[in-house]
DNA sequence: CTAGTTGCAAAGAGTTTGCATGGCG
DNA sequence: CGCCATGCAAACTCTTTGCAACTAG
């Protein structure tokens, strides 16, 4: 079971650069491809999106009210009791480092022998501005 | 602008009765459509969900790793503690009802300013059985 | 040179829509 | 009866896959 290693594109660098120019931002592919904002095939930004979540560097959503995904840059990651707060209005992704977390994981590892993935998990809801 | 007045018809019934008999269970389009659970045409089954959320009689959520959109009885909506685990290796889905949560809830909004929505929440990681 | 990557087009999954038939009230 | 709902199939949207040409290392 060999890792496949993976060749530095252009196109790759592209999707990367766009995502980074706009962090705290969510683009869907559909309006990537519309817009061109990336010379890309459709078919290879999937896969580079796809691509970038596996390694970390993009966040995935749904949107309950659309039907595709949207994919935003993930600045930082290296904390276990980082979670996001993602706003169900403005859009906007809230980046919580607390202790209070820590213990949530903690009781639900206890008591429901789950084992929480921060980085994955993202809570819905409604940022202070716009309830 | 008047309203349109519904009819009472079976399959609307039977849509309903199938979920209100596995509250605290999550469906997708496809699996009813597949198990037959409800003998009713695809096309309808996608209007009466859409309708039945509309009246609030169901929920919607999407799921990051499937791309189609799950349904759920809406007990009551006074039950705002009901958060979800998704396994990320086997899928299951944990139903997850628990005052730990609410105090969760309580905390991100004091100290972080924001509503959590629990049923669009999700929460991922490994269940007990696959870590 | 070799193996991963691209882009096109075609296939696929999930969902919506058009239209004639059927059923509630 | 009138009008809404149903079911089928076709259309649509978003995403994935097959394949030949291409390119990084």
């Amino acid at each position: 079971m060999k890792e496949a290693r993976s060749y530095r594109t252009k196109q790759r660098e592209m999707v990367l650069q766009f995502f980074s120019a706009h962090p705290g931002k969510c683009f869907c592919a559909k309006e990537l491809i519309a817009q061109k904002s990336i010379p890309v095939g459709s078919a290879t930004l999937y896969r580079t999106l796809a691509l970038l979540c596996q390694e970390g560097k993009l966040k995935k959503y749904t949107d309950v009210s659309s039907n595709s995904a949207f994919y935003q840059y993930n600045e930082s990651d290296s904390c276990h009791y980082h979670f996001h707060l993602k706003c169900l209005r403005c859009g906007r992704l809230i980046h919580m480092d607390c202790n209070f977390m820590k213990d949530m994981q903690e009781h639900i590892k206890t008591n429901h022998g789950f084992l929480v993935d921060s980085g994955k998990s993202v809570l819905y809801g409604f940022c202070q501005k716009c309830r």
